[in-house]
DNA sequence: CTTTTGTGTTAATAATATGTGCAAATACTA
DNA sequence: TAGTATTTGCACATATTATTAACACAAAAG
């Protein structure tokens, strides 16, 4: 299983929720670190410098307003994904968080699912960004933005599917996606397809590049070769 | 597809449930045994060592969290995987669970592709764990990642088992396995070959390789050269 | 020296995985 | 809505890999 390397920092006064986080997010397989208000959130911050915070808006010594507005301030959290958790109740105090610049907001109690879902999406969002969207391997070039595929120079046409896997093999050229893992990042978790689907789409793929390009192995699954 | 070899001991107290279980898993490949409450299930758990145990966290006689408290007290299931079956209705009961040391929860009512999901991601994080990707030995190079063997940067092709053989006696080079410490290595704790088998593998090995890498230990098993 | 045990080797057979063509189901588009 | 492209599933052919059995050979035991 490819593991996820995000880091998260959660900040929540009540240790029960803090666990409760903790465990949801580990078992997704992010780094967790966890603080006790906002002035300890701030410090752990500078320490482990985390791709998404996780902050309560009511906390003794300092709440997560005022967390989130100092953390702005510092250049280094300036582009930081910051997600609030609210009582759910308070509509308002929502609305004050965006103003201080948060990326989204979780309301309690919090259900493991939207809570995941949330976190997953902005950060797949700036994965997105930092995943190339250009790959180019000798006369093949793979452009993720315009879901165009190259070949010397010549456009060839991919559905959706076929392009997806195609990228994902080439995101790696060399190693191996099994079965298992290409319908993970592929199809998703929750979608039941049978495996000999994977192969009918990476026939597709050899029929529009060439034979060459994507190498069996054999009980294993599929590699691009290099 | 590869075979599972990992013991479930399944505990619930409806029959059903513990019959639905039963059925799913047994299909994915496991070996599962089943109780019927905390006590019976820790008696069984004794018996038969498993690799994870599925609770159901309500049940007569003895429940799940009480049940997870007293193995997590015995020193030979401090470190055995725990799945507790809650009822999804109360999201914060699962917090319970955690305090008590368990590894995963999965809400009721169960579905099977979630189940699985959960399960085979905790077994395969236990499996990978201790797994490097590259062993180096000389001028013999082996990925896993790729599949590839490379000597004197010849790239050697291997056949799967040949591989998996292969990457287990170089994972411990100059140790010695025995014929049954391989078969239950590589082929899996419940698949019947004959041991000549491993003597087929191992010959191939060795034509591709050279002789000197693997060598034979007489009445003990064979180990990879140094 | 003979017997016993364990291993090497080969070839035949069985089991398995994948490629391929076709068709049904589904999603998209005009 | 019809028409088209895409995705998926199935069945069969083929290729590869795994397994077994039979026998040869070597080393150790008696």
């Amino acid at each position: 299983m490819e593991r996820n390397t995000h880091k998260i920092l959660v900040v929540d006064d009540e240790p029960d929720i803090l666990e409760f986080i903790d465990y949801n997010l580990k078992r997704e397989g992010y780094e967790v670190h966890v603080a006790a208000n906002g002035q300890d959130g701030i410090d752990k911050a500078k320490e482990i410098n985390p791709d998404l915070i996780v902050l309560d808006v009511m906390m003794p010594v300092l709440d997560g307003i005022e967390a989130c507005r100092r953390l702005r301030e510092m250049p280094e959290f300036k582009s930081t994904f910051i997600v609030f958790l609210t009582a759910g109740s308070e509509e308002y105090s929502e609305i004050a968080g965006f103003n201080v610049g948060a990326d989204d907001y979780i309301a309690k109690p919090i259900k493991p699912r939207v809570l995941l879902s949330r976190i997953n999406a902005i950060l797949r969002r700036k994965d997105q960004s930092a995943a190339p969207a250009k790959i180019e391997l000798g006369d093949l070039v793979i452009d993720k933005d315009s879901f165009i595929v190259t070949q010397n120079g010549q456009r060839i046409q991919m559905a959706k599917k076929e392009f997806e896997l195609l990228y994902l093999l080439a995101s790696k050229p060399g190693k191996v996606f099994t079965r298992e893992n290409i319908l993970e990042k592929v199809w998703g978790d929750d979608v039941l397809v049978v495996d000999r689907t994977i192969d009918v789409h990476i026939r597709k793929i050899r029929e529009k590049l060439g034979d060459e390009n994507i190498s069996t192995v054999k009980g294993v699954g599929y590699k691009f070769e290099n």
